[in-house]
RNA sequence: GCCGUUGUAGCUCAGUGGUAGAGCACUUCCUUGGUAAGGAAGAGGUCGACAGUUCAAUUCUGUUCAACGGCUCCA
């Protein structure tokens, strides 16, 4: 009796009936059955040890795949496991699922503080334990039996995940001494982890409930050798030189006080000098596109919020009202622009012949984020959006979508941005009554989005229950140096608030109509922005932004005159520089002007002077040779355009 | 907000139950130097804040504030 196994290069390979993905690999080489980690049967990840069906087609994972990665990593997770039940008797077990680099275990310590304190002697037990070469062995047991077990040894986050499982398929991985509830798969044994790291611990709620027992969450990651490790930790590091909270302390961008308050910061000049200039760069695009700037209150009254459905649904989420001395009317620091426009709409009777209205404003807005949510620029509590509120008819819907597509492309091909997903967000099927707004018109933005987004080519993941409450929209997320998401640009449909605030235009049958409304925002804020920008670029910016792009650096004294007539120069052609006339030798200044990564740098001493020339020296790249002060300035100015033209 | 870690000079960081340290930055002086750190001197700190223990606390304990790593949330 024989099976047929199907691989990926096309080919079958016969083979006894009972055989198993890991004889499979062995019969094609013992090199890969050593470095193979888990087998994809008929799409599915398997065990190599489970006896493979007939016909079945088969991939064998090693490292290199995302799913052998998974299954290593999940394996980690129970010798992590192994390890804490050996060195902390009596501790119980949440999950320990892989994750994107690593895996992590939650645990219930009880009373220990476990810290990192601990990870040595964790990480030195693992290598032991894997050193043993113990097999992962599954066994199919029934629920009741699963459940004993536990009761026995004492899980009760096992036995409540076990509640929801369904009889029959439940399975136990046993390595070792250790056994745990596991769908599986795993490696062939933990020989294979060569090298561990444990990398930070955290609080973890159980299930993710903010009202269930807070676990301590340990994060780690292992490898199968140990320079991949190596090579790991140093991109770790590497990854921190980009982190935009060290580069805009190092380049003076922008700072935090206690006293000013926790998650507002304080933008430094050249930090204001990089905002503006990408405000103007939006403002230039708007204009094209048919926008409008406006401008609006940082306040407005706490009505305007009630009215909007935003005092309802994230009263909470914003600073608490403030009261006018005398007559105690309440008002809210602006967490939203878009009622503000509304009113701007309003404030005139509008024709379908006015519509689209675009109203745009880079307007600040103050949001209450929990004190733990802060981080860097990232997550902040007062902020500046690049919000734009279009209002349109039902008919322009589409073609407004796109074009707000259009202009979100041009900003990241202009910034340099290639690596960003489009998600697609849409309402839960299972939980309509969470959204504002009839299911018509739900689906009316909803095919209107996808289409838009499907005629402009773009790669997009939809996703079930993530819209907004009052429309569903089509986000733009990017990943920081550390690996980190983030949403930046968004576009949003909303049928909702042009109800709420009963705007209305007149069709050209005389009758009145509601418009809709698009909430888009390309940067999403100008602070989040700038700090992913800040770490994509590792601080060397494109020299359009650069907030000093020049330094000038006489070799001595004897060179002021001329070396002031240069900056004077560059002033006249709008080339941002600075002067180093400090009394130091020329290889410490072009050192400083190096380490603040100004793009250019010209070298003024005699030879120049007399030549009426300057000596160009690139950041990163070094001596570019002498020209004149023309040339020179025909450079920057070819190399800017180049830079924020080249969609 | 919750769990864990951290808090010493402008920055990066040593250190100690008995009057506080380095490098860089800063100030002054010397040096006038040609493509990534010239030399010397000086100034700079309520050791995050508030309590407690102690003859004595920056050090030990408690509380609090902030930052960091996560959880949860994100119009």
């Amino acid at each position: 009796m024989h099976i047929h196994i199907y691989l990926p290069d096309g080919s079958v390979r016969e083979m006894p009936h009972g055989s198993t993905a890991l004889e499979v690999a062995k019969s094609i080489s013992e090199g890969l059955a050593r470095v193979v980690l888990a087998a994809e049967v008929n799409g599915e990840v398997w065990d190599l040890s489970r006896p493979l069906p007939d016909k079945a087609s088969l991939k064998l994972l090693k490292w290199e795949d995302d799913a052998g990665k998974n299954t290593f990593w999940h394996s980690s997770a129970h010798l992590l496991a192994e390890a804490l039940e050996a060195l902390y008797p009596g501790v119980k077990f949440g999950i320990g699922p892989p994750v994107e680099n690593g895996f992590y275990y939650d645990i219930d310590f009880g009373d220990y503080a476990f810290s990192s304190l601990d990870f040595e002697k964790v990480e030195n037990k693992m290598l032991e334990l894997a050193q043993q070469a113990y097999a992962y062995e599954r066994s199919e047991v029934s629920k009741a039996d699963a459940i004993a077990y536990f009761e026995q040894k004492g899980d009760p986050y096992k036995i409540e995940l076990l509640q929801d499982l369904e009889d029959g398929k439940i399975t136990f991985y046993r390595q070792g001494n250790f056994t745990d509830l596991c769908r599986g798969p795993h490696i062939p044994d933990t020989g294979r982890i060569k090298a561990v790291k444990l990398l930070n611990t955290a609080g973890a709620y159980w299930r993710g409930n903010e009202k269930n027992k807070q676990l301590t969450r340990i994060y780690g990651i292992t490898f199968p050798n140990s320079k991949e490790l190596k090579e790991y930790l140093f991109m770790l590091e590497e990854a921190k030189k980009r982190d935009h909270r060290k580069l805009g302390k190092e380049l003076e961008l922008f700072t935090f006080s206690e006293k000013v308050g926790m998650g507002l910061p304080l933008w430094l000049p050249k930090g204001a000098l990089l905002r503006e200039k990408l405000e103007n760069f939006m403002r230039k695009a708007q204009i094209k596109a048919g926008y409008q700037q406006v401008v609006t209150p940082h306040i407005g009254s706490k009505d305007l919020y009630v009215t909007s459905g935003h005092w309802e649904k994230y009263g909470k989420d914003s600073f608490k009202p403030i009261l006018t001395p005398h007559e105690g009317e309440e008002y809210l620091l602006k967490p939203m622009n878009c009622p503000h426009h509304c009113e701007i709409y309003k404030s005139k009777p509008r024709s379908y012949r006015d519509l689209p209205v675009r109203l745009a404003e880079f307007g600040t807005v103050y949001r209450y984020e929990m004190s733990g949510e802060l981080h860097g620029l990232t997550r902040v509590r007062g902020f500046t959006q690049d919000d734009a509120h279009l209002f349109c008819r039902h008919d322009q819907v589409k073609e407004e979508f796109k074009k707000v597509i259009d202009l979100v492309l041009y900003t990241f091909n202009a910034l340099g941005f290639t690596d960003y997903t489009a998600q697609i967000s849409l309402r839960d099927p299972e939980n309509r009554e969470k959204y504002i707004g009839t299911d018509e018109a739900w689906e009316k933005a909803e095919s209107a989005i996808i289409e838009a987004a499907a005629e402009k080519g773009l790669k997009t993941v939809t996703e079930l229950g993530e819209a907004a409450f009052y429309g569903p929209k089509l986000d733009f997320m990017v990943r920081d140096a550390l690996g980190r998401k983030w949403q930046l640009g968004t576009i949003q449909v909303d049928y909702n608030l042009p109800e709420r605030f009963e705007l209305e235009y007149t069709g050209s049958d005389n009758q009145k109509y509601r418009p809709v409304m698009i909430h888009r925002a390309p940067f999403g804020s100008m602070e989040r922005f700038i700090a992913v920008l800040l770490e994509h670029c590792g601080g060397n910016f494109p020299l359009w932004l650069a907030p000093e792009q020049v330094a000038v650096l006489p070799i001595s004294e004897k060179f002021k005159d001329y070396t002031q007539k240069v900056s004077e120069n560059l002033i006249n052609y709008d080339i941002r520089s600075f002067i180093d006339d400090r009394d130091e030798k020329i290889g410490r200044k072009i050192r400083d002007a190096e380490v603040k990564k100004v793009p250019y740098m010209l070298i003024i001493g005699e030879k120049e002077q007399e030549n009426g020339q300057v000596a160009v020296r690139k950041h990163g790249q070094g001596d570019l040779g002498v020209m004149s002060i023309d040339a020179f300035v025909a450079l920057i100015n070819e190399e800017s355009n180049k830079e924020i033209n080249k969609n």
